[in-house]
DNA sequence: GGCTTTCCCATGGTATCCCATTGTATCCCG
DNA sequence: CGGGATACAATGGGATACCATGGGAAAGCC
């Protein structure tokens, strides 16, 4: 389970939107046809997608981190203490797909992103990421930057480096 | 059984409201047509809904945690000691939905909640909470702030943040 | 008997089902 | 190994079903 590659997918005039087969493949065998989609916590405009269990996974290892062993009761009472996976769930959407991989985005998600007719759907390993086109070509050019430093540092803190 | 998103619906001039169908799914198969209403036991102004199984779930959680292996007990008889469950059922309601799904919304609610023409229903995982519009966009805000502060600190120990 | 609650029907909009088309990748066969 | 046959991925579109909502009428309730 793996989300790879980065796939442009048309939002056709009545709001569909093919999950790829490439990604459709990454869900578990036994709940294809439905995934979530989540509001990005810390980025305008970027949409999160995962698979039912991933999400449920990602939020209950919050809920561990956040609130330690007790946390359970205390989250199920207390609604003024902040709980990120709660507010992670509010902004997400359980989405059904068809039998055929497609889905309606909800409108939601189409404003956030600011798409019209095309949606970029990017594999970040155990988690999707969909994008506005146009933006995501220019974070891919900054992360460039980023990735050729990245791998400049750590040749330069390894002891020795390459023979 | 995860709730998430969050809807807004309308509360029409007869006092009904409809439990969109993102959220009837998500209660149990067995008792779809009927569900729980319970004021938040420390947030005035916001009202929890779940499954009457969810709730009874949650209350047999508070009295085996907060009581002990002996509470169910000394809760059956000692009518002095403070019961927390006790408590929060005195506050909750049973609902019965229409076959379409609509509730007529109880007074206390509607006051507690202080709506007139809507009310917004955010799911939090494994239960819901009914908001007045406006300052559930209040609260909202202020938890946006919470959750990127909350990534950042994440982030912190690793290599290479956003800066 | 006035008022509220419940049942039922109506409606506009959206989503879903199903069928069709095109292009590409895969398979099979000699 | 070429060439056509086949399967599947991605997209378009008509018809239908369902969601959210409004409102009339019947059924309670002091």
């Amino acid at each position: 389970m793996a989300f790879r590659s980065e796939i442009l997918i048309k939002l056709d005039k009545k709001g569909r939107v093919l999950l790829p087969a490439a990604f459709r493949d990454e869900l578990p065998a036994d709940d294809r046809g439905a995934f979530v989609l989540y509001h990005s916590p810390n980025v305008p405009g970027v949409v999160n997608g995962n698979s039912r269990l991933g999400f449920d996974a990602m939020l209950e290892r919050l809920r561990a981190e956040a609130l330690g062993p007790k946390g359970s009761l205390k989250v199920a009472l207390d609604d003024e203490a902040f709980d990120p996976a709660g507010y992670l769930s509010a902004g997400a959407r359980t989405i059904a797909m068809e039998p055929d991989g497609r889905f309606s985005m909800p409108a939601e998600f189409v404003e956030a992103l600011d798409v019209a007719d095309g949606v970029m759907l990017v594999g970040k390993v155990e988690k999707f990421q969909l994008w506005n086109p146009a933006r995501w070509q220019a974070r891919r050019a900054a992360e460039r930057e980023k990735m050729a430093a990245f791998v400049r540092n750590l040749s330069a803190g390894d002891a020795g480096g390459e023979a």
